[in-house]
DNA sequence: CTTGCTGCAAACGCTTTGCAAAGTT
DNA sequence: AACTTTGCAAAGCGTTTGCAGCAAG
C-alpha cells in the first residue's frame, strides 16, 4: 500500500507533477476500491470522507491526470457515467467486464480471452490493435439462483442501465 | 428500400406507433448511411435536409423508439455521444467495431469471433449471457499504408476521440 | 373529442473551464 | 518571484422533459 503510494508518487515526478494531499487522497481512495469501478462522483463522496474541503472539480481533474499517466483507467460501461479502475502493475494485458442487466453488478474476468481473436483480426483486417473493450450483459450468477428460488413478478430494475 | 419501410410501418404499426413524416424521414437517413454509425445530432442534420422543420427533441425520441423496438441500435464508444446503426434483419447475431485511433474511422467486422470465449464464460462464471460488445482500438490499414509512405511529424488527432 | 405526436425552450446530469486565492520551490 | 494546484461558480455538452399546439382516428 505505502510503496504503492511511493511508486505513484514518483511516477507523478517523473513527470513534473506532484502528489498533493488532494491528489494523495484520491489515489488511496481508489486504491481501497479497486474492484468497484467508481464514478467520479463515488470518489469524489469518499475523499471527502478524509479530506472535506477538496473539489468535485479537484477529483476529475485528478482523474484525468491518473489516466493520462497511464495510473488508472477510464472505462465507460455506456451509462453516461465515466468510472475508473487501478491499472494492474504488472503490465498484464486486459481483463474484461460481465454487466448483469438484473441488479448491475460489473465482475470481471482476468484473463485475456481475446488472444486468438485478435491475432485473426489483426491478420484479417490489416487492423494494428492497441487496445481493446470487451462487456458481455446478462444475469449473474447470484440473480440467477435468486430467480431459481423465488421468481419474482416484476424484475427489480438494474440501477446501472445501460442503453436506456 | 421501400419495401424495408412497409415493415418498419408495420412493425410500428403492431406496437401501437404510427409512421409519422417526420420519423419516416429519419428512418430513411438510418437507412441510407447504414455504414456511418451516426449520431442524434447527425441524424437530425441529415434529416433537416429533407425536413427542415423537424426538431432535435423528435429525432431522440425517434430514434430512442426504434432503438425500443429493436429496429435499431443504439450505440456507445465512449466518445460520450450516442451513435446509432440499423439491426440486420436477418436476426444475425453480432458484429464488432475497430476504431481507428488516428483518424476515427469506425469499421466493423460482421462476424461473431466470440462463440468459443462465450461458452467458457458461461461455463467458467455461471454467467448468462444475453448480449455482449467488442471494440477494439488501434490503427487501420488506411493509417498504417499512410505512415509507412509518408510518416507525418505531427499526427493529426481523430475526430473520434476516445476517453480523452 | 380523445389520443398521440410535434416543436420549442427550459431543464437535466455529468464534466470541463475561468479565475482568483493558496501553496510550493 | 515564477509556477502549480486548488475550490468555487459558471459554462459546456449531449440528452431529456414539460407543455401548448397540431394531427389523426
Amino acid at each position: 500500500m505505502e510503496d504503492r503510494i511511493e511508486r505513484i508518487k514518483q511516477h507523478l515526478h517523473a513527470h513534473n507533477y506532484k502528489l498533493t494531499p488532494q491528489r494523495e487522497a484520491t489515489v488511496r481512495v481508489l486504491l481501497e476500491h479497486q474492484d468497484d469501478h467508481l464514478s467520479a462522483e463515488d470518489v469524489y463522496l469518499l475523499v471527502k470522507e478524509k479530506a472535506p474541503e477538496i473539489g468535485l472539480a479537484t477529483v476529475y481533474r485528478t482523474l484525468e491526470l491518473l489516466n493520462d499517466l497511464n495510473i488508472i483507467h477510464k472505462l465507460n460501461f455506456g451509462d453516461g457515467v465515466a468510472r475508473y479502475e487501478f491499472r494492474a502493475e504488472g503490465a498484464e494485458r486486459h481483463h474484461h467486464h460481465l454487466i448483469c442487466v438484473q441488479c448491475g453488478a460489473v465482475d470481471e474476468i482476468m484473463e485475456d480471452l481475446l488472444k486468438n481473436v485478435e491475432h485473426k483480426v489483426e491478420k484479417d483486417f490489416n487492423f494494428k490493435i492497441l487496445d481493446h473493450r470487451l462487456i458481455f450483459h446478462g444475469i449473474c450468477h447470484r440473480c440467477q439462483e435468486q430467480e431459481d428460488n423465488q421468481p419474482l413478478p416484476e424484475a427489480k430494475q438494474a440501477e446501472t442501465n445501460i442503453n436506456r
